[in-house]
DNA sequence: TACGATAAACTTTTT
DNA sequence: GTTTATCGTA
């Protein structure tokens, strides 16, 4: 079948025909991109290039499969051969086969976020410090950056950091452990080092791409170099106006300076975008123009018009909260816009709290993609560990899950004797017989040993003749798993045991895609990203943050909670102005995921860590805000107040809950702080961010933020030339000059 | 040793 | 307002 090139525009298919050399092809959101390296691929197999010489990158599993598929249905023909995979999920295939270079076992074990918390934590409190003083999420976070910049042989700068840093390895490497950062650079290090191992890969691959180049790190640039043989095959296509993953070491400068490392380079722009109307388009230049950090570039589209732009101000998080789900249900209603076409994004993941309560109360489904990983769930984790020190004998962090849940009696105590005998490096196996033959541990501790350790081998057993869904039945049985959550809080066991159906159910349809090993499950779940998760055409609407909305699009998108402290947020503020720009540039992801209705909204007072705070609305509505704004044109934009009658609203009768309900409505509203008044007479004042305010001696200044309520009021406020002072409003006697 | 109650810390963003 | 750490008790 011919490769149809007709529909591209001209610098489309000027990017697929180009097949020799580096290439960037700079594609603005919505430019067609997935089209353009999918028919790119379909161009280069139908020159005679074996799918087997093709490798593209791409930055989620769920992107890779959607462009397997739409090869195979374009070419009609099987695309097994093809490899279109993540960083990750590549590094992982590829340590399996070739560790064996850096004299490790193939068996290792992939340790998330958590684990490595709990491995640090370890061997912080194995150095006698103090983990007040030295806390395993800082260190988590320092490393993975350290070992994302680049230098494969990287240091910490202080003597006590690499204390740390070398136990933790030294740990990891006991238990046959890699953390996700392990995955990059171990491979790295066996292509630099292992020439013939190299030339392997190099002759093999003999065209390259790669997907959302913005977001790479060092490392992963330092890989594609490795990979790339003489004829520098490479197409990396990208827009740094949507790099948005700087903190975790993606360097927006690999694709600004893509042309200065590979000599030679040709450009191709896509500026042409086929998904949101002209008036989000107008908006997002206008944003995005502010950057500094970018190459020149504007969105246009042949469709003109499109809706207006909604800003709201909005009194507090829950009526934004209302008036999203009110306004959902109108467009759904009225316009016949499914239910999955809706988005709301947000800057973190605490801000979905409300919106769920919100979202529930009136009945209308959604899914929230991110936050708690399916993976990463409790009952999940738990199955998961006894997996896991199957697949990986030397997974101690997993055999203290897996010995603890359901409790046998065996705790703190007696773990420590046994990890005496593992540490001397056993694998769990020979520890525990060890530990049982030297009678280290007495009495019931013994008997529960003796027990789990004959299961235990079951366990190996089973893993040779049973299939990965088939085996883990066993275990749930064996352990009465069921049974363990129902005692261990009723409420949630339902919930938890659907999340175990659904696991199980997962494992089957993965022995389909031939994952029938526990450890080829073991990768995948490591390894899935927060979009994989997604369900995109069952009829909920969508939540996410907007780091998980890069990629997708939707007909009408809500970015909430736009307050400067929250979205630009709080550290990106007193941080560096490098971070604001990326902050912007993921505004303007927010923005761009929209096809026809955008809504920005804010809230006066938000609740956030259970007290009451109050921030003034960001920084990137100001601009281009008012004269995009036209409340006329779409009945739409009027917020939807007085609300009407709230399902699920508190029933009469219930007498506490409603004198609470006032009281808390009450402490809502604007606050009376009293502020001293002259001459004896006590006059009440308001008090709310961007009123002008004195004082007796930093004299005026602007009300950025006020937090809690009553007494305990605080007020921060910035004064000119003194900086940013919070203060107790009780008692520091402020003076209103002018009222917001 | 397990489990309850109470205190403290916690919020960027993710493979 | 939620999760995690620590302490005291059965």
């Amino acid at each position: 079948m011919k490769v149809n090139l007709d529909e591209l525009n001209p610098q489309q298919r000027a990017a697929v025909e180009t097949t020799e050399g580096p290439l960037l092809v700079v594609a603005g959101a919505g430019s067609g991109k997935t089209r353009v390296i999918t028919t790119r691929i379909m161009y280069l197999m139908e020159q005679g290039v074996s799918p087997y010489q093709i490798l593209a990158m791409t930055f989620t599993n769920k992107a890779a499969m959607e462009m397997k598929h739409r090869i195979g249905v374009g070419l009609k023909r099987n695309t097994g051969d093809l490899t279109i995979t993540t960083f990750h999920s590549f590094c992982a295939r590829f340590l399996r086969k070739e560790i064996g270079y850096l004299d490790r076992e193939p068996g290792f074990a992939i340790f998330d976020t958590q684990d490595q918390t709990s491995c640090l934590k370890r061997v912080i409190r194995g150095l006698d410090l103090d983990e007040k003083n030295f806390p395993a999420r800082h260190f988590r976070n320092k490393f993975s950056y350290l070992k994302n910049k680049g230098d494969l042989d990287a240091e910490p700068e202080f003597e006590i950091e690499q204390r740390i840093f070398h136990a933790y390895r030294k740990e990891m490497r006991e238990q046959n452990a890699l953390d996700f950062d392990d995955l990059l650079l171990l491979t790295c290090k066996i292509l630099g080092e292992y020439e013939e191992c190299r030339t392997r890969y190099q002759r093999r691959f003999q065209f390259i791409m790669v997907d959302e180049y913005q977001d790479t790190n060092k490392i992963q640039a330092r890989l594609i170099r490795l990979l790339l043989n003489e004829k520098n095959n490479l197409c990396v296509v990208g827009d740094e106006d949507q790099s948005i993953y700087g903190w975790r070491g993606a360097d927006i400068h690999n694709i600004l300076d893509f042309e200065l490392h590979y000599p030679g380079t040709r450009v191709f722009k896509l500026e042409q975008n086929y998904r949101s109307s002209q008036r989000i388009l107008d908006y997002a230049n206008e944003v995005i123009s502010l950057n500094q950090l970018r190459k020149p570039k504007k969105l246009w589209t042949e469709d003109s018009g499109g809706l207006p732009i909604s800003i709201r101000d909005e009194y507090s998080s829950m009526d934004e909260a209302e008036n999203i789900v009110q306004s959902v249900i109108q467009i759904h209603e009225s316009k016949k816009v499914p239910l999955n076409e809706f988005a709301i994004l947000f800057r973190s993941n605490f801000l979905s709290r409300v919106l769920e309560e919100m979202f529930r109360r009136y009945q209308i489904p959604y899914q929230l993609i991110g936050g708690l990983k399916f993976y990463d769930r409790k009952e999940i984790k738990d199955l998961l560990s006894y997996m896991r020190i199957v697949v990986n004998p030397r997974d101690w962090t997993s055999f203290t899950r897996a010995i603890g849940v359901p409790s046998r009696g065996i705790g703190v105590k007696s773990l420590d004797k046994i990890y005496g005998v593992f540490n001397e490096g056993f694998n769990l196996k020979e520890t525990m017989d060890m530990v049982i033959e030297g009678k280290i541990l007495s009495g019931k501790g013994l008997r529960s040993l003796t027990a789990f350790r004959d299961f235990y081998n079951t366990m190996v057993e089973n893993a040779e003749d049973l299939t990965p869904c088939d085996w883990l039945t066993h275990v749930i049985d064996e352990l009465d798993y069921l049974n363990y959550l129902e005692k261990q809080d009723a409420g949630s066991a339902e919930y938890r045991a659907d999340n175990i159906e659904e696991l199980l159910s997962a494992m089957k349809d993965l022995e389909k895609q031939s994952i029938t090993t526990l450890s080829q499950f073991m990768d995948f779940s490591a390894l899935v990203s927060d979009q994989d998760e997604m369900e995109d055409n069952s009829p909920k609407v969508n939540m996410m943050t907007i780091h998980a909305a890069k990629g997708l699009e939707f007909d009408t998108v809500f970015v909430m909670a736009l307050e400067d402290g929250i979205f630009p947020n709080q550290r990106a503020l007193t941080d560096n102005p490098n971070a604001v720009e990326e902050e912007r540039r993921l505004f303007y992801v927010a923005v761009t995921r929209a096809r026809k209705r955008l809504y920005l909204s804010y809230a006066r007072k938000r609740q956030t860590f259970g007290t009451t705070t109050s921030n003034p609305k960001s920084r990137f509505l100001l601009a281009p805000g008012e004269s995009f704004e036209d409340e006329e044109s779409d009945p739409f934009l009027k917020p939807v107040r007085p609300k009407a009658a709230r399902p699920g609203a508190r029933k009469f009768g219930d007498l506490s809950s409603q004198i609470k309900r006032m009281q808390e409505q009450l402490a809502e509203k604007d606050v009376d702080v009293d502020f001293g008044g002259v001459g004896g007479k006590k006059k009440p004042t308001r008090i709310r961010t961007g009123d002008v305010v004195r004082h007796a001696k930093f004299g005026q200044g602007t009300v950025s933020k006020t937090t809690g309520s009553g007494e305990k009021m605080t007020v921060t406020v910035y004064f000119p030339g003194v900086g940013k002072k919070t203060l107790v409003a009780r008692v520091a006697k402020l003076e209103k000059v002018f009222d917001n």
